[in-house]
RNA sequence: GGAGAGGUGACAGAGUGGUCGAAUGUGCGUGAUUGGAAAUCACGUGUAUCCGCAAGGGUACCGGGGGUUCGAAUCCCCCCCUCUCCGCCA
C-alpha cells in the first residue's frame, strides 16, 4: 500500500509510476473517493464531539430531572444521525481502503523502462554457457531420471507436479537444502523455520490477497493458506511491531516447502522439475533502515548469487523493466541460472526490495532514535534458492558420459559421494 | 474434543454504565541532589487518523467483530487467543 498522503501531495507521481509499471489503474476514482471519505469523516467527528460534549455535561446532573430527561430526548436524534453517518463512512471507507490496494508501488528511479520480459536488462553473465556439455540433454530425458524423480507415483498418489524424489534423488535435495541454509548463515542470516500454513491476514500483509487467492492452495475447515513461498510467514513475524533501531538491519532466511496452484500456467515450460506444485526453497529477508535499502538490495542479490558460484553454475543476473517488475516491488533483480540441456535459463532468484510498501501493509515499523517516533521499515527478500531449477541444471550441466552426475565439489560432504547415479 | 478461568498502556495491575485514554507501581527520559554512584525528590513518558503553514485542536483505540443505550473498558451475542483440569495423541 502507498502512503495516503503521497497520493494527495503529489498524484503525478503515481501516475507515473502506474505509467512506467504499464498498469491500468482509476488513479482519478481514488482521489475523488479519497476526498469524500475526508469530508464524510470530518462531519462525523464534528457529530460526536457534539456527543461527547452532552455526555459530559450530563454525567453532573442528577437522573430523572427534567433537565436531564430533555437531554436524552435532545441527544436521541444526534445519536440516530451519528449511527446514520457513521454507517455510510464505514462504507466509503472500506470503498477508499480497495482502492488504495489497487495503487502499485513506485518503481525505484533506476528501473528500466519497458513492458515485456524482452525489455529486461540483462545486468550481468556469470561463467561460460558453452563450456558445459554440447551434449547435455533436457534432465528428464536422461536415462534413469524418473527413478530418482518420480512424477507417475507423485501424480497417483497426489496429483501432477507433485513429483517424489526418491535415493540420489533426496539426497541431492537434502544437500543442497543444508549447504544453502549453511552458507546463507554464514552470511548473516539467523534461520528460522516458520509454519508453512497462514491465515488471511498474512497472505494479505505480503500481499498475496487478495490479487493472488486462487494461486494458494486452502484448507477445509480451517481457512488457512499454504505457503507459496516463506517469505510470507517470515514477512509477518513482525507484523503490527514496533522494533528499537538499533536492532536493525534483522537478517532472517527459513527453508520451507512451497506451494503453488499455477493455475493457469500450464503448457510449455512446465516439464519435468521447471514447473512444480510443491517444491523446496531457502528464503532470504531483510528489514532495513530505509535510508540503506539498495545497499541492502545489493548486498542480498550478492549473497544468492555466491551460491550459484559455488555450485559452479552459470547464471545472468536480469534487472526488471518497469513492466516486468511486479505490483509490490520498487527493483527487482532476477537470477537465471544455464540449462544446458534445455538450452534457456530458468529462474531460481528473484531479488526485490518493497521499500515500505509491504511494511505498510503489514505495519512493521522501528522507533527512529533521533525523533522517537515509529516509520516503517523497508522490506527486502530473495530465494537463496529455489531447488528444483537447480537441480536441473546441475543434472543438465553436469552429466557425464557414463550417464552419472558430476557432485559439486562444495555438495560432497553433504552429499557423501562424488558422483550421483540413476541405476 | 469436554469443563472452567482469563485477555486493559513497555511490563505488572486497578477499574463492573457517565466527569476514564484510563488509578497505582515498575521501567524509561529529563532535571535536582552527589566528588561520582545508589537511594530520594520533581516533571515527563502510547498509537492512529483528520483539520492547520505552524502553534495547536478534533476524533478513535482497553483481544477482534456486532448489538443494547442519550452514553460502553464496564451489559449482551459471535469469533480468536492464553492458562488450568480431563480426554486423545506424534
Amino acid at each position: 500500500m502507498l502512503d495516503p498522503k503521497l497520493l494527495r501531495d503529489s498524484p503525478d507521481l503515481v501516475r507515473a509510476a502506474i505509467a512506467k509499471k504499464h498498469l491500468d489503474v482509476d488513479l482519478d476514482g481514488v482521489l475523488a473517493l479519497d476526498a469524500s471519505w475526508r469530508a464524510q469523516l470530518q462531519e462525523v467527528e464534528q457529530l460526536r464531539g457534539q456527543q461527547k460534549a452532552a455526555n459530559n455535561a450530563m454525567a453532573k446532573l442528577p437522573k430523572g430531572t427534567p433537565e436531564f430527561v430533555a437531554k436524552v430526548q435532545e441527544m436521541k436524534a444526534v445519536s440516530a444521525q451519528v449511527k446514520e453517518r457513521e454507517g455510510q463512512l464505514k462504507e466509503t471507507e472500506e470503498k477508499w481502503r480497495q482502492a488504495m490496494l489497487t495503487l502499485p508501488n513506485l518503481p525505484h528511479a533506476s528501473v528500466p523502462e519497458g513492458k515485456t520480459p524482452e525489455e529486461n536488462q540483462v545486468y550481468a553473465t556469470h561463467g561460460d554457457i558453452n563450456a558445459v556439455s554440447p551434449d547435455a540433454k533436457p534432465h528428464w530425458e536422461i536415462p534413469g531420471f524418473s527413478r530418482l524423480f518420480d512424477f507417475e507415483r507423485g501424480a497417483k498418489v497426489t496429483g501432477a507436479g507433485f513429483p517424489f524424489y526418491v535415493g540420489d534423488g533426496a539426497k541431492l535435495v537434502r544437500a543442497l537444502l543444508q549447504f544453502f541454509l549453511d552458507e546463507d548463515g554464514k552470511a548473516g542470516y539467523v534461520e528460522v523455520n516458520p509454519p508453512v500454513f497462514v491465515n488471511a491476514a498474512s497472505a494479505t500483509a505480503t500481499g498475496q490477497l487478495p490479487d493472488k487467492e486462487g494461486q494458494m492452495y486452502e484448507t477445509v475447515p480451517d481457512k488457512f493458506y499454504a505457503v507459496p513461498t516463506a517469505e510470507v510467514p517470515l514477512t509477518n513475524f513482525f507484523r503490527d511491531e514496533i522494533l528499537e533501531e538499533s536492532a536493525l538491519p534483522v537478517y532472517r532466511c527459513a527453508y520451507t516447502p512451497c506451494f503453488r496452484r499455477e493455475a493457469g500456467s500450464y503448457g510449455k515450460d512446465v516439464r519435468g522439475l521447471n514447473r512444480l506444485h510443491q517444491f523446496d526453497k531457502v528464503e532470504l529477508l531483510k528489514w532495513v533502515h530505509p535510508s540503506t535499502s539498495y545497499e541492502e538490495l545489493d548486498k542480498l542479490r550478492l549473497d544468492a548469487e555466491s551460491l550459484l558460484q559455488k555450485l559452479g553454475l552459470p547464471y545472468r543476473v536480469l534487472l526488471m523493466c518497469g513492466g516486468d517488475l511486479g505490483f509490490a516491488q520498487a527493483k527487482k533483480y532476477d537470477l537465471e541460472v544455464w540449462s544446458a540441456g534445455q538450452k534457456r535459463w530458468l529462474e531460481v532468484s528473484s531479488c526485490s526490495n518493497f521499500e515500505s510498501f509491504q511494511a505498510r501493509r503489514a505495519q512493521i515499523r522501528f522507533r527512529a532514535k533521533d525523533t522517537g517516533k515509529p516509520e516503517l521499515v523497508h522490506t527486502l527478500n530473495g530465494s537463496g534458492l529455489a531447488i528444483p531449477r537447480v537441480l536441473a541444471a546441475l543434472l543438465e550441466n553436469n552429466l557425464q558420459s557414463d550417464g552419472s552426475v558430476k557432485v559439486p565439489a562444495v555438495l560432497v560432504p553433504y552429499f557423501g559421494k562424488d558422483y550421483l547415479t540413476f541405476a
